[in-house]
DNA sequence: AACCACACCTGTTCGC
DNA sequence: TGCGAACAGGTGTGGT
């Protein structure tokens, strides 16, 4: 599933393959792509066409176009979203859902999304930072990243330390992968009260959240099916390097318990029993 | 105000 | 063999 560190490699290949390049198209295959764009499919078609992208931005999950007159164009890959180089007019793959040519006559850019769950939208004057991701906070790997801020918003939420961990507005980036490796690493079970810890756990947990996305960067990402790619559709390797992600059952690297699987807010969090002991009263 | 459950999706895997 | 259930899960919304 595409976390930070597959969303910054979509966009440094975005950088490679789309920065600079002026958009002569748009094509629209299936509106739920841009369903937050209120003002329809046809009008975001019509409001890119002839603008260029100058940069691409990202702030924890999501990533931005900015684009020659300081508009934005604000994507979020979802569950299974994707984008792809390819080649002009080239096949139209089942799952793509938007089209970008250009006036270079070079590659197309598509989007592809099989669970519908990402999308894109245009912001006016959302270059620099759009609108709509206002109220996402900064992720470990933004330069202005305010670690203690982040530790004193952990401490202060009234809940389990996954959740903080998971919620976009404390510290963004994070999903359920990094979550599980973040909480694996630092021997904190999944439920423990964020009320309950410490400045130096909850900053030694903010510590390991950074080390593994960068970690997972330096790998090309995570790819745990195959629904995860880079922009020439290749899978990172990080995979190889997960502890407790998807390891039901199978030995912990540290002590060798197996690790468990518990359903948690409608998903799974994978843990050592051993090493990730639950509160009290679990 | 803060927190939480749920809807939104579809392809694959699992159990009966 | 076939079919329905379960599963994967990020985000926005609405309810408590």
């Amino acid at each position: 599933m595409p976390e930070l560190p597959e969303v910054e490699v979509v966009r440094r290949g975005l950088t490679a393959h789309a920065a600079g390049r002026r958009i002569s198209g748009v094509q629209v295959f299936h509106d739920r792509a841009v369903r937050r764009h209120i003002e329809g499919p046809a009008d975001f078609q019509a409001v890119l066409t002839g603008h260029r992208i100058d940069e691409l931005r990202r702030r924890g999950k999501y990533l931005w176009f900015a684009l020659d007159d300081g508009d934005a164009v604000l994507a979020h890959l979802g569950m299974s979203g994707q984008f792809r180089v390819g080649t002009p007019g080239g096949a139209v793959h089942p799952h793509l859902r938007v089209r970008f040519t250009f006036d270079d006559g070079g590659p197309d850019l598509d989007f592809l999304d099989q669970r519908t769950f990402g999308g894109m939208q245009f912001v006016p004057g959302g270059a620099e930072l759009p609108d709509p991701i206002a109220h996402i906070a900064l992720d470990p790997l933004d330069p202005d990243f305010d670690r203690d801020l982040t530790i004193a918003r952990l401490r202060a939420k009234r809940t389990e330390v996954k959740r903080a961990l998971l919620d976009q507005t404390v510290v963004s980036g994070v999903g359920n992968i990094y979550a599980d490796e973040s909480l694996w690493r630092v021997k904190l079970h999944y439920a423990r009260p964020t009320g309950g810890l410490t400045k130096a756990v909850a900053g030694g947990l903010l510590n390991a959240a950074t080390e593994v996305m960068q970690d997972a960067l330096a790998a090309g990402g995570t790819s745990f099916d195959s629904l995860y790619v880079n922009v020439n559709g290749e899978s990172g390797y990080f995979d190889r390097s997960l502890h407790a992600y998807g390891r039901e059952n199978e030995p912990c690297d540290r002590c060798g318990t197996p690790i468990r699987r518990d359903p948690f807010m409608n998903r799974s969090s994978f843990f050592c029993p051993v090493c990730q002991r639950p509160p009290r009263g679990r």
